[in-house]
DNA sequence: TCTTGACCTGTCAGTGATGGAAGTTCTAGC
DNA sequence: GCTAGAACTTCCATCACTGACAGGTCAAGA
């Protein structure tokens, strides 16, 4: 649903054929709202319907350039002021933590671990766009706040990951498989968040 | 997709009616992975079609408990281990920061000062799951790490936004509408990341 | 000229998600 | 016996997403 304001957003920007569009979602903004060409063109298809958008030009290859109107301002202000976020959580890789106790402990170890390095390369990717995305218009200003999510919550991942892992570890060695676990040096079941 | 290994985890713990899922997703599991009503039964009734899960007794009201079967472990051990876990990013709020630009000044920081409130709230809520959720069960103590994760990541969350609103602030103070921004006391870019 | 490949737009079938409405059966209280 | 409501399931219309397919046009080089 909120593709369509992706989209009305990005032409708030600029007027763009759905080829341009798919190129900044595969550059900058699909790191936040992915989208597929079948998807970016059925929408723009959409709203041209609807009275949001209408096609300004059509160049070589029967590329078509779509501008915003008046409505689809509207409307995209509407959504940015008075419609909730959606917070609908849908997180695969913690679904999968929920059910780590159906795996040996090897096996769940190996799948924290490997969670950490992927949020570490992810962090690295991300550190990387921060020197390439320097552009002082607000679209890349903006960006850039988004850009500094990302930084601190793969960041956050990372520890989060290396901090379970751990805790699998410990839980292996103490509890095993069975009812209570040993007590001893478990003091720190959760850091402190300040 | 997911949601059918989200069942068959619930039901690997032990078995249980579709409505007693639902409960168990109401109080825990929807923190990470949310499902209506229809889905659960669809999903149940796909399931049994294919032979992952079977009803083992029929009670009151219509009734039916449904059991884990041999083939649907199997299918979560291999979702578990081989399944790449979908990392599709798909963040209302990260792509509104996008179009925050479109907004006046007061409206943008008025909108990171919600989220800042939201990730504070919800930091909250989580740290009061955290003195209930103690048992000692695998899956209380799974559920406990993908907690202490909500606990980090909405922590950084509410950090980003305070610091993304006083990015907003300083902005608006220094650019204004126009091309360059003035210059000053702007070391403060980026934090560091370390 | 011919080919290669980038550019550019679309459609379609299958599948799952959403949200609401509805219906039956049991329990508890009057 | 009657009612209210909780327990529990099922159906349906609509919409979003995915992945594949199916084009047509221009530029540059062999």
């Amino acid at each position: 649903m909120s593709l369509r304001h992706a989209v009305l957003g990005l032409l708030a920007d600029r007027p763009a054929s759905g080829y341009d569009l798919l190129k900044t979602f595969a550059i900058s903004l699909g790191n936040v709202w992915s989208a597929t060409q079948s998807q970016v063109y059925t929408e723009l298809g959409r709203l041209a319907d609807s009275g949001q958008v209408t096609v300004t030009a059509e160049g070589a290859r029967g590329r078509k350039e779509y501008a915003i109107t008046e409505s689809g301002r509207a409307e995209l202000h509407r959504w940015l002021t008075r419609v909730e976020p959606n917070r609908t959580p849908r997180n695969d890789t913690l679904l999968r933590v929920f059910f780590l106790g159906l795996l040996k402990p090897a096996e769940a170890e190996a799948f924290m671990r490997r969670e950490a390095e992927t949020a570490a390369a992810h962090h690295k990717e991300l550190a990387a766009l921060t020197t390439v995305a320097a552009g002082q218009d607000s679209f890349s200003a903006h960006g850039r706040l988004a850009l500094e999510w990302g930084l601190r919550v793969t960041a956050a991942q990372h520890e989060w990951a290396l901090w379970a892992e751990q805790q699998i570890v410990d839980r292996a060695a103490g509890g095993g498989g069975g009812g209570g676990h040993g007590g001893g040096d478990e003091d720190e079941d959760v850091p402190a968040q300040g």
